[in-house]
DNA sequence: GACGTTCTGGACTTGATAGTCCACAACGGC
DNA sequence: GCCGTTGTGGACTATCAAGTCCAGAACGTC
């Protein structure tokens, strides 16, 4: 019927995230995004609409992946649930330190960035923390459920910690700080965990 | 002899520092400087050079500000070292929170949001972060040695642990976190480090 | 294979921004 | 009060980026 489109909508999304993680929304210009995924002004206009439209896609798409990934990585039964956060939270560390280029978290980064008139980015980077949060959240209860955490602990509290260190960690490392010592933080960072008996035996087997 | 400034450098630099922390650098133009500094371009020129340089001022000036007050709050006896740290931190907290913009850290906003080949930016906010956290460490050890911090803790570590929750809050405040939350995610974080029986006791009176 | 429709990419327009330059202003010394 | 020197600020230029537009390309259909 007509001509077909040349590209797929996911990988050009994913060139303009990189493309945005590596230089900044102000700092990517339309030629910039144009040359990462080898189309015209044409193409890009007509599929995403304009430069701020593409950044929202682009951050949508992150924002969307990491937020799934913290509740499938973290869902789970309480006699494992201290070993899922620290599995998933290393995971956050290496997501950072096994890059070359350290960009860190992308909702961080534009969380910190972004023009605080955006409210559309605003929105998706919250709603990108309160789903990881609450994921942490749950693991924490179901860990006080099975008894591996103390039933006092307040797990919105200790989620926001958890979070706030990870956080904390891409900063860091955007100014060169050694990948040992920013382990050696979030180590520390954990064992504010009021662990109960079960917590700290699944925490000895790590 | 000849004219004198009309302008004091150091009330400039300060403007300029505000409008940098709340615009970012691709975002604020000369016009914006021109105009919260009420000096026109030849005058900004003349007496700081180009933009970047201008910017490197202001951060400069930001981090020395901001270093020399970490070692000056937390340089002491070690009687009351728990209590200079945790006072200092909360007053990190309160730096962002009593911020009606909640612009955070310099050197943190920057640490992200900068060209990574800007040596001399990432230098310089290096250079804030370590002499932070060795003021962080020299109070630790301080309390260690008057036996408020168990005698195994590691102060390099635990002061990276600190800093890296601070610079964590920053950017969870740039998302919306609710400010009891953060300030619960501190506390917990704060409750990481060993405390010896002179520590907790310290603690306590709080 | 001609046609209609959608896609494509580069040329073009318009606005903004960094940096330069210069005519004039404001002082102190003589 | 004239002069040399330095400061001042706006006009000017050159560059660059965002967004528009259109001529042609690539399909399916008949």
């Amino acid at each position: 019927m007509a001509r077909p489109r040349s590209f797929d909508n996911d990988q050009v999304l994913a060139a303009v995230e990189r493309q945005f993680r590596h230089d900044g929304y102000a700092g990517t210009s339309l030629d910039d995004i144009a040359a990462v995924t080898r189309l015209g002004r044409g193409s890009l206009y007509a599929a995403f609409g304009d430069k701020h439209e593409l950044f929202l896609r682009a951050l949508g798409r992150y924002c969307e992946r990491k937020a799934a990934e913290a509740e499938s990585k973290l869902t789970g039964p309480g006699e494992n649930a201290i070993a899922r956060m620290w599995e998933y939270l290393q995971g956050n560390l290496r997501f950072v330190f096994d890059d070359p280029d350290r960009l860190g978290c992308m909702a961080g980064r534009f969380a910190v960035e972004a023009d605080r008139s955006d409210a559309r980015a605003a929105e998706l980077i919250a709603e990108c923390f309160a789903r990881q949060r609450a994921a942490l959240r749950d693991c924490l209860m179901a860990a006080q459920q099975y008894g591996a955490l103390e039933a006092e602990a307040d797990g919105d509290e200790l989620a926001a910690m958890l979070l706030t260190v990870v956080r904390g960690i891409d900063v860091m490392a955007g100014s060169g700080i050694d990948e040992r010592l920013a382990e050696a933080a979030f180590r520390h960072a954990f064992t504010a965990l009021p662990l109960a008996h079960r917590g700290k035996q699944e925490l000895e087997r790590l």
